[in-house]
DNA sequence: AAGAAGCGCAACCGCAGCAAG
DNA sequence: CCTTGCTGCGGTTGCGCTTCT
């Protein structure tokens, strides 16, 4: 007997999320905090399975996410990450917090992987006669096995702990750790609590989309509203939405992130009791009190110390002292 | 101007890991 | 220890937009 599938096929949407859905979304997650995916669809009465509200909130709607171009800084860390972790893109995404996996992932399969390919081939042809840099650092790719690889990472893993535990006692308000030094150490990050505010800059942005190109789906959703089986809460939002769609051009005009936090904690407060130090309770220094990794912040990142290990790391391997210049071409396939 | 091809991105699918019972 | 259910991850797909012919 198979497992079951995670949510009913029946009478689950599918396809591009409406504003509606958006705000339904983020409202409830506003209100509970992510995780307990599951009862996301039962709760907010949304026809999507508990798998696209976290997909949808982890993509593009939770706080601290870049759009839009990826700046050289960053295309050069997702290389240097790629070549050593693989296609791990949460791994690598957890080093560029402002992005998410999929974000890299889409831009590693459609950008980087073409520009590494035919930088692949240029040298190649450059090096016709000595076909030591492509050939040999592929040989050193097989040579060391992705055990290898691996075994070396948690082997150094433990030194960088080291250092970071050392770092962290001894400056609490020091460098901002990125999630995954998080995940490996269990060290709580040092960050502010006023991070949401930045997923109402997703919920605004939408808004914008929606009210510059008022879609069939938005009157379709308000319509359908008598037939769609929504609890009260997502009719409740979707009334305070399509009544007040002056609250969302508010919204949008905040200039300042206090104030739109506040003016979207305003926008759908109606529904609830919630109030900004209560949403702000649920943070625990910047990391919901479930434990998810939405603790991403909007801060620039600098460099933690195991990003700063890596990079040293790499250094080491004789690739010039500096990953933005190293031969790609070869660390590529190491795993 | 119209159709074809290419590209980018959001979303889906299936599998693996993990925790609870 | 095994089963079950949930969550997270990576691969893949499909659609809409842009560019090319």
């Amino acid at each position: 007997m198979g497992r079951p599938p995670c949510c009913d096929k029946i009478g689950v949407k599918k396809g591009p999320w409406t504003p509606e859905e958006d705000i339904i979304l983020v409202s409830y997650i506003q209100e509970h905090g992510p995780g307990n995916w599951r009862a996301v669809p039962t709760n907010t009465g949304l026809l999507r399975c508990s798998k696209s509200c976290r997909l949808r909130w982890t993509n593009y709607l939770r706080p601290g996410i870049k759009r839009g171009n990826f700046t050289e800084h960053e295309e050069k860390m997702i290389i240097h990450l790629q070549a050593l972790l693989g296609n791990r893109w949460a791994a690598i995404a957890s080093y560029l917090p402002e992005r998410t996996d999929n974000d890299i992932k889409n831009y590693w399969n459609t950008h980087l992987k073409k520009k590494l390919e035919k930088q692949n081939h240029h040298t190649q042809n450059g090096n016709h006669n000595n076909s030591s840099s492509s050939s040999s650092s592929s040989e050193h790719s097989k040579s060391n096995s992705k055990g290898q690889w691996e075994r070396r990472l948690q082997t150094d893993i433990h030194t960088a702990k080291q250092a970071l535990c050392d770092a962290l006692s001894l400056d609490k308000s020091g460098p901002t750790i990125s999630p995954i030094d998080t995940k490996l150490f269990n060290v709580v990050p040092q960050v502010q609590t006023s991070t949401y505010a930045s997923s109402t800059e997703n919920i605004a942005r939408l808004l914008e989309k929606w009210i510059k190109k008022p879609s069939n789906d938005s009157s379709q959703s308000a319509s359908s509203e008598s037939t769609t089986p929504s609890t009260s809460f997502s009719n409740n939002i979707i009334n305070n939405n399509n009544n007040n769609k002056n609250a969302s051009v508010g919204l949008i005009s905040s200039p300042s992130e206090g104030a739109v936090s506040t003016t979207f904690l305003s926008f759908n407060s109606t529904n609830s009791d919630f109030t900004q130090s209560e949403y702000e309770g649920k943070f625990e220094n910047g990391i919901f009190r479930d434990g998810s990794k939405d603790n991403i912040l909007e801060t620039q990142m600098p460099f933690s110390l195991l990003e700063k290990w890596l990079l040293d790391d790499a250094a080491a391997q004789g690739q010039d002292g500096d990953f933005m210049d190293m031969d790609l071409v070869g660390t590529a396939d190491l795993f």
